[in-house]
RNA sequence: CGGGGUGUAGCGCAGUCCGGUUAGCGCACCUGCUUUGGGAGCAGGGGGUCCCAGGUUCGAAUCCUGGUACCCCGACCA
């Protein structure tokens, strides 16, 4: 058992504390001395640049390019788009000045009140804007189209209460901002991306999720269509993963970006822009992680095994490190990234318990007993099994636990989130699901924003999305389905997926 | 911005009501010895602006006044 975890309030009873306690403890990341930002610490740094790899390479795959856009916004940009600015305003970081100076009345530094701004920049809480401003300068034809962008950046929302990775003031994330020719050719790329975060949600990160539209109210400011990846966590939070936006013409509009069609006419250019963030490393967490620390799938984990040298005195210790150089040279050969622990101050059962905490997939253990025996101790982190095996082909047998271990964890995070996901048809069974067993709840709904706020006054659940019809569409919910709204009662023809979330 | 709460060693806390030795405990840290197949034991040691400012008092972590920071619950949210 870990024992600082084993020291927190029950997981069932303080599921908020407990994961903080094991963000911080596993050495991801922790507070920073400014408020409600977040220091990402190597570890986590490491498991958000093998995320950042993967998912870039996906996107070179479909077709984008890198590039990068100013932190800063100016003022007016924002008010461009009516609904945009309303989605954001709340929200905003502000520089005002740009210079500082000595307090005249002594001591420390103040604002120089001369320096100030003859506009104000908004440090960006999404780059649609500025970005849009500048497409303006690239597109004067469909030859110049499409345009299909990405960058890596920080972003800055100023939220009121935060979470490790859920939610900071500031965070990282990728912001694909993409120009077309046509409406048809938007919505295509719209429903690539939400496609290619699902792929590297399951595919890589091992969490399901459903794939499906936002209602008007929970759609992003400024789209025509908000596409989402939902995971769910084990406590039965929901928690929204990624989005692809349709924008339409909105930002086209707003911005004044036309182009000369095929037909030697003008229109407006149709715009997406889709997103991920380091939240995907707290749904990593909450998706896997048990009672004795973090569980990381192998695709993604910094360190795929670690081997620790089990012995009494100074010759056995020698023995077994050297034994070890020579297994861990193996296992780098077939790509895995493997460390010897060889600290001597430590004992081998503190070293145990620590990756655990970090949950790295494999741990072996060497001691006298194998050295006689030509054997190792193997555990796996996922199901905190051990078996003693053959060092001779040991590092095949590493390699192809590899991918099981990746397939296990999904499947049983799947297992998981299917067994959580109630069919419901009257509001009191509605109710009692998210108040007695959480998860996601299927239900009726006829459409309203009205119905949607009266439900979230009423239970705090929220639509997470309406599924889309696909080959993984969770039980079949894609379908459409006559039946009657669980509030109103009224007729609809499809369920919604509803929830309480991150 | 509303409602609660807390600031004492790196972390977690006791002490504050009822002022009085040199401010204490656990973890962590340092040294030594013994240990080492699941978070070691013993011994010794280092570390403090008791949030800040002012006041009351012979004497303040403790009482009074004012500030300030942070946490939790709401509204907001990738």
């Amino acid at each position: 058992m870990a024992k600082e975890l084993k020291e927190l309030a029950n997981r069932e009873d303080n599921y908020s504390q407990w994961y903080n306690d094991l963000v911080v403890k596993a050495g991801l990341a922790e507070y920073s001395a400014v408020r409600g930002c977040m220091v990402i610490k190597p570890y986590g740094y490491a498991l958000w640049e093998n995320m950042r790899d993967a998912l870039d390479r996906m996107f070179k795959a479909t077709g984008h390019e890198n590039a990068y856009f100013p932190l800063f916004i100016p003022k007016s940009f924002f008010s461009k788009e009516a609904s945009h600015v309303e989605g954001f305003a709340k929200e905003c970081a502000v520089v005002t000045h740009y210079r500082l100076m000595n307090d005249p009345e002594g001591g420390g530094v103040v604002v120089d009140p001369d320096a100030k701004l003859e506009e104000e920049l908004i440090v960006r809480p999404t780059s649609e804007t500025i970005i849009w401003n500048t497409y303006k300068g690239w597109i004067q034809s469909y030859r110049d189209l499409p345009i299909l962008v990405n960058q890596w950046a920080n972003v800055v929302r100023w939220e009121m209460r935060t979470r490790l990775f859920l939610r900071t003031a500031e965070f990282l994330w990728q912001e694909g901002h993409t120009a077309h020719e046509t409406r048809d050719e938007a919505v295509a790329e719209t429903e690539r991306m939400i496609g290619v975060y699902r792929d590297f949600a399951e595919g890589w990160m091992g969490v399901p999720v459903v794939v499906g539209r936002k209602s008007e109210n929970e759609r992003f400011a400024g789209a025509e269509e908000t596409l989402t990846i939902e995971a769910l966590m084990q406590d039965g939070k929901a928690l929204q993963s990624g989005t692809s936006h349709f924008l339409g013409q909105n930002f086209a509009k707003a911005f004044d970006v036309q182009f000369t069609n095929r037909e030697n006419a003008l229109d407006y250019v149709w715009a997406t822009s889709w997103g991920v963030s380091t939240r995907l490393i707290g749904a990593l967490i909450m998706a896997h992680s048990d009672n004795n620390g973090l569980v990381l799938p192998p695709r993604l984990a910094p360190l795929h095994a670690v081997l620790i040298p089990i012995y009494k005195g100074a010759d056995e210790y020698a023995a077994a490190v050297a034994r070890l150089g020579e297994l861990a040279a193996e296992l780098r050969a077939k790509g895995l990234k493997v460390k010897i622990d060889d600290r001597d101050n430590v004992r081998s059962g503190f070293k145990f318990a620590e990756y655990e905490l970090k949950g790295v997939p494999v741990r072996l253990a060497l001691g006298p007993r194998d050295m006689a025996a030509g054997t190792i101790e193997l555990a796996r982190r996922d199901t905190l099994s051990k078996e003693v095996v053959p060092q001779e082909g040991l590092a095949d047998r590493v390699s192809a636990l590899m991918s099981e271990m990746q397939t296990a964890i999904f499947e049983r995070a799947r297992a998981y989130r299917d067994s959580h996901i109630t069919r419901v048809d009257t509001w009191d069974e509605f109710v009692r699901t998210l108040d007695e067993k959480g998860g996601f709840v299927a239900a009726h709904w006829d459409g309203t924003v009205a119905t949607e706020l009266a439900i979230k006054e009423a239970t705090k659940a929220t639509i997470r999305c309406i599924p889309l019809d696909g080959p993984d569409a969770p039980a079949g919910l894609g379908a459409d389905e006559q039946g009657t709204c669980v509030f109103s009662g009224k007729p609809s023809s499809r369920r919604a997926l509803f929830a309480r979330s991150y």
